[in-house]
DNA sequence: TTATCAAATCGAACCGGTTCGATAAAGCCT
DNA sequence: AGGCTTTATCGAACCGGTTCGATTTGATAA
C-alpha cells in the first residue's frame, strides 16, 4: 500500500503538501497540484481511514444501533441512513444490541472508540443509570423510536398516542366496545402511549375498559402469545384486541387460530406496526404503521447536519413526531 | 482520555513496558505488573483500538456482508456470529450491500481499510472481475449462502439440490404430476442448485417437464409475482407449484389469493427457506429450511479459527454443507 | 570475585496520516 | 529599490499505540 510519503517523494513535495493538496486544494498551487494528482494515480494512494482517524480525532464512520436489525422497522431506517450518509462520505456502521442494555452500552463504547462521527439510536434503556450514561456522550447523537424521559438528545419518532387513538376509534366506530389490548412493557415510551391513546379513546367515548382485557404482552413473541392466550380463554372474551406492537397482535393471531377463533367472525383484530409480508397474512390485519422512510430521512439528515456543521452541535435538541397512517386490513368486522 | 504514557509516568517505568505488560504479562516481573496494574486503573486507561489497529496493522473487528441484513436467514447467522465474536473479543461490523455488486465491493474495501480482522461475506457477484477481486483480498474470509465457482474461499451453506429435490419428492408423492417452479437467477448457485434438484427429481420419477410451468422469479418479491401471475393464467394450470425461496413462494400466495385460487384446495404450494411469521401465515406453507443456527456457528468457529491461528491462513479451503430441513405445513394437499 | 546467561526493562523507530507555526517566494505599493 | 502583504510550501510535533534490538539487572556457576 502506498503512503502519503510515497506521494511526497515522486511528486517532490513535503509530505504535509500532499496532506494540504488532499484536505484543501484551494491552498495550493495549481502547479504542485497537478505534480501531486499525478503522483497519487501514478502510486495508486488511497489514505488510510485508521490513520487519518487518529490524526483527526474523528471517523468518517456513522454509528447505527438498534434492538433488533432483522425488525423491518428498523431496516428500512437503516436503508436510508445509509444511503444519505453514503452521498455524504460517511460510512454506516451498523450494531444489534439485541435489545440489552449492557450490550448497547458496550456496543456504543465501542462506537465511541472507533472515533465514530455521530450516533443514530434506538434507546434500550431507561434507568438513571443509562440516562447518564447517553448523556455524558460527547458526540452528535440522534435518537429515535423509543422517547426516553431525561435524555436531552434529538429525537425522531411516530405519534404514538395517535396510533393508539385511531385504531381504538376505528373499532368503536364498527360497534365495539369489548376492546382487548395487550400492551408492551411499562417503561416503553411507545407503549405507554399507545395505551394512553387507547385508554383515552375509550374514555371519551364513555365505554369503560374491563381491567382483565388489559394484558402486557411485552412486545414479545412468547409473551405476547401468553397474553393472548389469557385473553381468549377467559368466560366472557372480548369482541376486539388491539395489538400494540407487531409482534404481540401476530402472536394473538396465532393464539386465535390454534383455539379456533376465526378473525374477524368471532374477534376482531387490529395492530401497531406493519410487518413483513402483512400481505399474505390472513386477514391482512387492520394496522397503523409509521413512515419509515419519513422517519429514516428526518434521522439521516438531522444525524449529518450536526456532525458536518461546526455550530450543529450546540443547537438545541430537537423532538421530530410524525403522524402515523391508518392502513384498512380485513381484520376488523362490524358489529 | 488517558493514555498509556500517563500510565507509564506514574509506574514509573517505560512505555513499552506498560505495553508489554497488557499484551503478554508473562515477560513482565510481579513487582512491576502490579504497579502498572494500579496506575491504570488509577488513571482509567482504556487502550485505543484506532491506535492498536493501526500500529499493528490489524483490527479486532469482523466483517460482515450480506445482501439483506433485515433477511431473518442471514439475521440468524449474524447473531451467531456477533455472540461468538464477542466471547472472542472480536466486533461484528455489519454491512449490508442490497445485493447491488459494486456497492459489496465499496463496502470490502471499506472494511479492509478498518483492517478487519476477517470477512464472513454472502457473496453478491459471479463474473470474472469479482471473483479476481475477491481473490486477491488478502485476509481470512468465509463465505457463505452463494458457494461461487472460481472463489478458493471456505464456504458455509446448505445442500440446496436436496432442498429443491426434497419438496418435488413430497409434491410427487402425493400425486402431483403438473408441478411448476418459480427459479432464481441463473448465476446463483442456490438458484440452479434447487432447480437441478426439482428437475432430476422430476426425471427420475418419469415425469416430463411442461416448459410453461417454469418460470423465473429472480428470487425477488416483482419478478415473483408476475412469475406467479404468468403460472396462473395459463388455460392449463399446475396442481402445483414450487417456490426455490421465501419471496417468489410467498409472492406467489399472494397472486393466488388475489385471483381467487385457494391453497392448497385448487394448487398446492411448496416453498425453500422460511420466513418470520410463518406460522401466522395461512396455510402454512409446507417448506425446506435451512439450520442457520448451525451455519451461523460454523462460520463463526472457522472465521475465529482463521483469525486466531497463525496457520489457519494458510489451510485450504474447506466447504461444509449442512441438510436442509423439511417442515410440513398445509399447503399441499394429495391429489 | 568474576564470567555467563536469562529475565526484565528501556529507547527509538514505526504505523500513516494531520496540523500549525515558521519560512520562502511572489505580488503590490510608494 | 525597499518595505509590506499575501500566498505557497515546509518541518516538526503529534495522534496513541506496538515492536524489536539493545541495555540493565539479577541470579547462578566457576
Amino acid at each position: 500500500m502506498a503512503t502519503i510519503r510515497d506521494v511526497a517523494k515522486l511528486a517532490d513535495v513535503s509530505v504535509s503538501t500532499v496532506s494540504l493538496a488532499l484536505s484543501n486544494p484551494a491552498r495550493v498551487s495549481q502547479k504542485t497540484l497537478e505534480k501531486i494528482r499525478q503522483a497519487i494515480a501514478a502510486v495508486g494512494f488511497v489514505a488510510d481511514p485508521l490513520a487519518q482517524s487518529l490524526a483527526r480525532g474523528r471517523s468518517r464512520m456513522i454509528g447505527f444501533i438498534v434492538g433488533n436489525v432483522g425488525n423491518p422497522f428498523f431496516g428500512d431506517i437503516r436503508r436510508e441512513l445509509e444511503n444519505y450518509a453514503l452521498d455524504h462520505q460517511h460510512f454506516v456502521v451498523v450494531t444489534d444490541s439485541s435489545g440489552k442494555t449492557d450490550r448497547e452500552r458496550a456496543m456504543v463504547e465501542h462506537l465511541i472508540g472507533l472515533k465514530t462521527a455521530g450516533l443514530a439510536l434506538a434507546p434500550s434503556g431507561h434507568d438513571r443509570d443509562y440516562i447518564d450514561f447517553i448523556a455524558g456522550l460527547n458526540l452528535p447523537i440522534v435518537c429515535f423510536d423509543q422517547k426516553v424521559a431525561g435524555i436531552e438528545r434529538d429525537f425522531v419518532g411516530s405519534d404514538n398516542y395517535l396510533a393508539g387513538a385511531m385504531l381504538t376509534e376505528h373499532l368503536l366506530q364498527l360497534g365495539h366496545r369489548r376492546i382487548a389490548v395487550i400492551t408492551g412493557p411499562s417503561h416503553m415510551h411507545t407503549a405507554t402511549e399507545r395505551y394512553r391513546g387507547f385508554a383515552d379513546t375509550m374514555a371519551n367515548a364513555g365505554v369503560d375498559i374491563n381491567p382483565n382485557f388489559v394484558v402486557d404482552g411485552q412486545f414479545t413473541r412468547t409473551a405476547g402469545y401468553e397474553a393472548a392466550m389469557r385473553l381468549l380463554i377467559q368466560p366472557e372474551r372480548p369482541t376486539a384486541i388491539l395489538g400494540t406492537n407487531n409482534a404481540v397482535a401476530l402472536s394473538t393471531l396465532q393464539a386465535m387460530q390454534e383455539l379456533g377463533f376465526r378473525c374477524p367472525e368471532d374477534i376482531s383484530l387490529a395492530m401497531i406496526d406493519n410487518v413483513q409480508w402483512s400481505s399474505v397474512i390472513t386477514p391482512r390485519i387492520t394496522m397503523v404503521v409509521q413512515d419509515t422512510l419519513a422517519l429514516g430521512g428526518i434521522i439521516a439528515r438531522r444525524l449529518m447536519h450536526r456532525i458536518t456543521n461546526p455550530q450543529g452541535a450546540v443547537e438545541p435538541p430537537q423532538d421530530f413526531v410524525l403522524t402515523p397512517k391508518f392502513v384498512p386490513g380485513n381484520s376488523c368486522r362490524r358489529i
